[in-house]
DNA sequence: ACATTGACCTGAGAGC
DNA sequence: TGCTCTCAGGTCAATG
């Protein structure tokens, strides 16, 4: 689930439910943490309060009043929760931060692979993890993306989900973007010409965007979407049917009339 | 140096 | 119903 646009999501729900509020107490499965310890984080968040947020491709930054960030990675099923009632807690609670108006915020994640950390700064972050600009973001304009992609070799899928070249873009949305450019997952970058190129960075930007405007809820997506009917041998518009491949290990689907 | 594969965890859902 | 098996939207260390 936690690709980009999954992540923008939730950095607005973490806006609207999570800020300005003081927290009172911090439970966390240390397992999930990485590069601090419980009691350190505890003592960071305990009193202070999230004052704002950030995204860089599936990470999350939460900020601290008095400084500092906390950073979510979400791995394959996480996600969060705001509740108040015991009952409202998800199953798979790795760390939850209690605020002092009665509500909690809940980090779920069923299978342990997300982590959290603590940063100085985003930018820090993001150059001490090494990943690429923002799949969305104004920095990567045209140019930049082309020349970044043309430093690799390699499938075209798996260079897409490359987090160094380009941060936020994983499996589903790979395959999303893929077919909507109307492009084969195996082929190479040296295989593109100046219009490809083009094609594909606009249908990138689009696909994220349509997704984020859908609230990462595929029934809401516009109706061409492929990942509406994922792995439920779902037709391509031309009729075709859409087969399963495997790219650098993950397993995809495309339309082999339409994406040559 | 770079690209690709397997291991890491856990549980939902398929298949029997 | 209940058991077993397969697979899952991510990453990184190990391998080629």
């Amino acid at each position: 689930m936690p690709e980009l646009p999954d992540v923008e999501v939730f950095r607005k729900y973490f806006d609207e439910t999570a800020l300005h509020q003081k927290i009172d107490h911090v439970w966390v499965d240390p397992g999930m943490l990485e590069g601090i310890s419980k009691e350190l984080l505890t003592e960071l968040l305990v009193g202070d309060a999230f004052e704002n947020s950030r995204r860089h491709g599936k990470h999350l930054f939460a900020a601290l009043g008095k400084g500092g960030w906390l950073t979510f990675h979400f791995g394959m099923t996480g996600f969060l929760k705001y509740y108040k009632a015991d009952a409202d807690q998800p199953g798979h609670v790795r760390m939850r931060v209690s605020f002092s108006n009665g509500h909690h915020l809940a980090f779920d994640n069923q299978r342990k692979f997300g982590r959290i950390r603590h940063t100085a700064d985003p930018r820090t972050f993001i150059t001490e993890m090494d990943l690429g600009p923002d799949a969305l973001s104004g920095e990567l304009t045209q140019d930049i993306f082309i020349r970044r992609l043309l430093s690799k070799r390699g499938a075209l899928k798996a260079i897409l989900m490359n987090q160094s070249v380009i941060a936020g873009i994983g499996n589903v949305y790979a395959d999303e973007i893929l077919f909507q450019a109307k492009l084969h997952p195996k082929k190479t970058i040296a295989d593109l010409d100046d219009k490809t190129f083009e094609r594909l960075y606009l249908m990138m930007r689009q696909v994220l965007q349509e997704a984020i405007d859908a609230e990462a809820d595929p029934e809401k997506m516009p109706s061409g979407f492929l990942l509406k009917t994922r792995g439920t041998n779902g037709a391509c518009p031309c009729g075709g049917k859409m087969e399963k491949i495997s790219v650098s290990g993950r397993n995809g689907y495309f339309c082999p009339k339409c994406q040559k």
